[in-house]
DNA sequence: GAATACTTGACTGTGACAGTCGGGTATCTT
DNA sequence: AAGATACCCGACTGTCACAGTCAAGTATTC
């Protein structure tokens, strides 16, 4: 099981950007610096941002990024979405072989209400959320309950 | 964002031990040929999966691997732990980085929420819920409202 | 003792991620 | 107009886990 560092690396920048005042393009370069982030890399990702809509860029001197919308009304789902291939759990397309297989549907079904509780997640946590802290998403009172039953190798170990 | 086929593998064939009655072993073979995987490939999982203690093999004629536990009694996190890498979502370990980057650290809560939220899940759905076609999860009345709010190209299309 | 069936390790191809490099284009400043 | 700034774009590379194959071995039953 692989979350990759991709839609993270995405989070970060944009984070970035939600943090200083809106209406002054920030330069690629600076958010590379503090986010340690390669800059080529980060023009790849902001291509994809870009053309997503959820940023505005600015040319020339002067120039950079800025958020097209406030940070409470960018979803990290958008972000998510917008950078990583699009979540491919199943095998059994629509088309074929979900008809004959009961044994296939019957995890087709549970990948795919995974699928949603994913995105149900990170639909309901905005950028103003993570740069406020504000992370527990839905349900924060349920936070210690998740705590107390996660096993301690489910997370990657140092 | 991808959820390897390697976990989802393992649950079917995991689900189709538990679909037999117990108590007799079912040769691996069998199950590779009702599930379309290959058998060298199972058998790399069923190596891990004895490992970790889900299941017990009898060697022999007339043997195979057999579930240790009731299909109740095994979670889908416990088959999805046993063959997966372990999530690794970060890149900041608790030895460095976190203390003086504090963007990296908010976007290291969401990650380490975010995987709190996909572990709550999968250990609410066991092998007998499989089985059953009942994998909606703790809040099954939930999931009108989860499949209204996705986006179709959060799901590989076709 | 032969057939069955689990067990193990080495090996290979593929694809996404992560990152680099080099060039281009638009725009502002002087 | 020139040049600096900074976005833009495509090609390229290394690494790693997944997915799968192959071959040899060991234990058990009939």
């Amino acid at each position: 099981m692989k979350l990759s560092t991709k839609g993270r690396y995405a989070v970060m920048a944009m984070a970035d950007l939600g943090k200083v005042e809106p209406s002054k393009p920030v330069a690629l370069a600076d958010v590379a610096e503090r986010q340690e982030i390669s800059l080529s890399y980060l023009e790849q990702l902001f291509g994809k941002l870009r053309r997503a809509g959820l940023v505005k860029s600015v040319r020339g001197p002067g120039g950079g990024y800025l958020l097209s919308r406030a940070p409470s009304e960018i979803r990290i789902s958008d972000v998510i979405t917008a950078v990583d291939e699009p979540i491919s759990a199943t095998r059994c397309t629509k088309a074929e072989g979900c008809h004959s297989d009961k044994a296939r549907c019957l995890t087709h079904d549970l990948w795919q209400a995974l699928s949603y509780q994913i995105h149900l997640y990170l639909s309901s946590v905005t950028l103003a959320d993570v740069c406020a802290r504000k992370v527990l998403g839905p349900r924060p009172e349920l936070f210690e309950e998740m705590v107390a039953q996660i096993p301690s190798d489910i997370i990657a170990a140092e």
